[in-house]
DNA sequence: CCGTATCCAGAGAGATACTG
DNA sequence: CAGTATCTCTCTGGATACGG
């Protein structure tokens, strides 16, 4: 816990890898809302401000490497219904422990913001 | 804790942004150094394969937003000095539970893209 | 030593149109 | 409904050269 630090991991791109694949703005978006219940494509384009392309591509991602199933439930007009996986379940404690962090430390976050463009008369 | 949740957090632009700019690959790896011990610019340069150019960036984005702070330790020839702040100390907790996440489902993940790229013919 | 400036290439995301 | 196919544009990031 302090900075001699004993715990150090090391960041193999391995890890790097993985995730890169699950720390996108979309795929925290998309498992949350599945860790909430199932939901069918369009459902999720309407909870989800992202395009068409975005979420096809995020939910391949997620489907690829085992975080989201995918189930064709209907044929006549086809249906399909996106599912959290176990695998995917494990996902939610580290990530919301990351959106209770930027939670606490916001506001912080914008004065330290406020005060380094304060400082140096940029602003971006 | 379970599916039908209680927890939800809802994620607003501002998590968003404070998240996109603490989760990339070296913003993490940086913080990672400076946990570590007080580093200077060229001695992360040979840690971390990273370009100048991007280092500076993430650096500045560290400091701006409070998590490193930047010292100049010696004027001839110049001499600068990045530390990590208390602010920035308190992300180390969330970002390792997350390395270690990858770490205990990395192989699980392995398999299952494997599976799912043999079934779909795809390699990508 | 610690950066900034410039150019350039590839990935990602939006808009739009179309298909089983 | 659930995607695929393009096209375009921006944004990131590497390489390189130069400056305080």
């Amino acid at each position: 816990m302090d900075d001699t630090s004993s715990g150090r991991i090391d960041i193999t791109p391995a890890h790097r890898e993985v995730l890169g694949q699950v720390l996108d703005t979309w795929s925290v978006l998309v498992l949350e809302e599945l860790c909430e219940a199932p939901r069918r494509f369009n459902q999720l384009r309407r909870l989800i401000p992202v395009t068409q392309k975005s979420l096809t591509a995020t939910l391949r991602r997620l489907e690829r490497s085992g975080f989201v199933d995918r189930t064709v439930i209907s044929d006549r007009p086809v249906a399909v219904e996106y599912r959290i996986t176990p695998l995917g379940k494990t996902l939610r404690e580290p990530i919301e422990a990351l959106l209770r962090w930027s939670d606490e430390h916001v506001e912080e976050i914008e004065r330290a913001r406020a005060r380094f463009d304060d400082a140096t008369g940029d602003h971006g």
